[in-house]
DNA sequence: CCATCTTTGTGCACGCGTTCACAAAGACAT
DNA sequence: ATGTCTTTGTGAACGCGTGCACAAAGATGG
């Protein structure tokens, strides 16, 4: 997973578990899919391959959200949709500062995934005043003078970090200070909240470090197969020490 | 987290959890900036608060790599750096494909975290003509009809999706036939793949949502801490269902 | 109305991950 | 050399998440 919870002490929020809310936006947009469809009815079989997850891990999902299902047909869409939206929030309007105007906040301004989903942009904030005033995404940059305003003023409560990694925490305090509760971090740093305040992590880099482990591991083992008779002798160089190193051999 | 795994049946790689995998970069990253400021030798107390973690997870942690630590002193940051590197496989060079140049592929391939890892972007390629032969982070772009030939002539195993999700899925087997055994996907899909190849997953749309979950529950609490004597009489009102919906007051 | 068939909802067991708490190990001073 | 003090490394307990497997529930047909 790209992601990765920060300062939530397995907080059961009203009975459910937290690997359930985060598989709840997975089932919604597979659901939506469905419904654009036309289609009235789904199984949980069905709408698990759809998500990609087992059958019985979907119905213990649901289940916790109440019993939504008829037996021997499955589950109505449209209902489905309505209460999981419900659930997740998705039913009002969630207004969204992104401060760092740069080519990753630049994206996620442009990123339709979210205006479909009941989020807001309210308002890009760069600290940069050259990009005060340019319009990205058809909406106007503003100086990060006024963030404190602009927060207040739309009741705001989920701010984005796509800032530089150095003024995160600043950025973070600030917003935090002006009464947001709620920040996804896309700088690459450990930000620092006061109880009550979420914070979620993106981190590239990260996720792309952990598919180099297992890729590693692959070249590794396919090394190991093919060492079978033939380099044997570079076993006998096998001195004892921390490191139980694999031969160097590259992948392709 | 931004991240889900996928299609990774619990196997522990060489003996180091998936969760402990997850968490070295982040030691890393922490270690690098100890490294930078010559800092020589650092405690798990210490190490565990710049990476936010908790010391005894750390602990055993790194007991997964070996005993690298020194009791009573606590650890040397090189050595640490080096050993991290060494097991995430960032002490070679991972030539890295990035398809779909837009907003967001841009932003990857301009993301100064991939380079000083051992992560090179060895192309960026996209389906749209006009875009072949542009320079986005200095690399020319280049045409999808290239893509097996570029992948197999660069060694590239690991494959960055950043497309609209309608055609993530044909990239995505290209991209596996033409040998990658690793994806990070960025697009809005569940994407299939056949054993032995690695899918992880950035979903922006996600992370908010699950942002949204906890903010609803926040505002739901301190409306039903604020009702205590006032809004009682909504309270008789209590009729019995499905749905235990939580009165609907709006955060701000 | 009864029988059969499909699909849900869940009790149960298992394994992974986290945390506590402490013994072992080494540094350092005397 | 001996004792004290710091910090690691880990055994053990606990809790969460997952998946199996089945009973309960409802639909459907005769």
């Amino acid at each position: 997973m790209a992601t990765g919870r920060t300062h939530r002490p397995a907080t059961r929020s009203r009975g459910i578990p937290e690997a359930t809310v985060a598989r709840l936006p997975l089932y919604l947009r597979a659901l939506t899919a469905l419904s654009e469809r036309s289609v009235p009815t789904v199984s949980s079989e069905e709408l698990a391959a759809a998500a990609g997850v087992n059958s019985a891990k979907l119905r213990k999902d649901f289940s916790y959200l109440g019993s939504y299902g008829t037996r021997g047909v499955g589950y109505d869409v449209e209902y489905l949709v309505y209460q999981i939206s419900r659930e997740l929030g998705l039913t009002q309007d969630w207004p969204v500062v992104i401060v760092g105007i740069g080519n990753l906040g630049a994206a996620l301004a442009n990123y339709g995934g979210f205006a479909s989903r009941g989020f807001r942009v309210a308002a890009l904030i760069d600290a940069d005043p050259e990009m005060a005033g340019k319009q990205v995404a058809g909406i106007a940059v503003q100086h990060s003078d006024g963030l404190e305003k602009i927060i207040d003023e739309n009741g705001v409560s989920i701010g984005v970090i796509t800032t530089p990694p150095g003024v995160a925490q600043q950025v973070c305090d600030r917003l935090v200070a002006a009464g947001v509760t709620s920040i996804l971090n896309f700088a690459p740093t450990v930000l620092s909240v006061p109880d009550g305040v979420d914070v979620r992590k993106v981190d590239l880099s990260i996720e792309l470090q952990i598919l180099a482990f297992h890729e590693q591991r692959k070249a590794g083992e396919e090394a190991e197969a093919q060492a079978g008779a033939a380099v044997q002798a570079a076993q006998e160089n096998n001195r004892k020490g921390p490191d139980g190193d694999v031969p160097a051999v590259m992948p392709a």
